[in-house]
DNA sequence: ACCCAGGTGTTTC
DNA sequence: GAAACACATGGG
């Protein structure tokens, strides 16, 4: 199977409408580092939380009292790390871009991208999803769940996130909405894949798998 | 009682 | 450099 023959037949299985809602730019920044290694049903309960104490908003945030902040993440786990992280984020906007988050998202992107790695908490698929979800800018995310789809469907078989990057990026147009609609596409059918061992490549079945015992 | 979730940073061979 | 480990709650 080549990357088109999947994206057309994913299209077919699959809706992408409201993938990432959100109303504003630091929302899916807080979003983006919430939902590392955590279901995205908590980061909504979360995201609702600091909503109602005000706190979606880059100068609240950063002047946010720590204690209390690690109390409303806790619902999405490693609740200490994230509120830091999270509160270490909105401090960098506050200092570097005037409580801007375009500013930062609207640089050239190599230096966009490399400014959100230097962030603490910040790696690169979150810098990808934040660059492509915040910022509207056309950088294609490589989820585990995306070499995972890719690996199994034999449309190209790497781990590494740079590699699966290039690949992707090099045979689809430099479109920013075509990323988010493959990414979107490809996360959800790995939730239909066979997790029956890590060794199983060949099983799309999610409870009971034809290959491993 | 397990395993997993829309990763990242640090430590260790 | 690649592994292994810590981070932590909540749902199936």
């Amino acid at each position: 199977m080549n990357l088109d023959g999947l994206f057309a037949a994913l299209r077919s299985s699959y809706d992408v409408d409201g993938w990432w809602p959100s109303d504003s730019p630091f929302e899916v920044m807080v979003g983006a580092i919430l939902t590392q290694q955590t279901a995205w049903e908590q980061v909504e309960r979360v995201l609702g939380s600091l909503r109602a104490a005000g706190l979606l908003d880059v100068e609240a945030m950063a002047g946010s009292d720590p204690r209390r902040l690690e109390e409303l993440v806790r619902p999405a786990g490693f609740f200490r790390q994230k509120a830091r992280r999270i509160r270490g984020l909105a401090e960098h906007i506050r200092a570097s871009h005037g409580s801007d988050p375009m500013s930062l998202l609207s640089q050239e992107m190599d230096a966009a991208r490399a400014e959100l790695l230097g962030i603490d908490g910040i790696g690169n698929e979150t810098a990808d999803a934040i660059l492509l979800f915040a910022g509207h800018r056309p950088k294609f995310v490589c989820a585990v769940y995306v070499s995972r789809v890719l690996s199994r469907t034999g449309v190209f078989d790497s781990s590494d996130y740079d590699q699966v990057q290039r690949f992707v990026e090099s045979r689809l147009p430099r479109d920013a909405r075509l990323y988010a609609e493959l990414y979107a596409l490809l996360v959800q059918h790995a939730r239909s894949l066979c997790r029956a061992t890590p060794a199983c490549g060949r099983c799309f079945l999610r409870d009971r798998c034809e290959f491993t015992a």
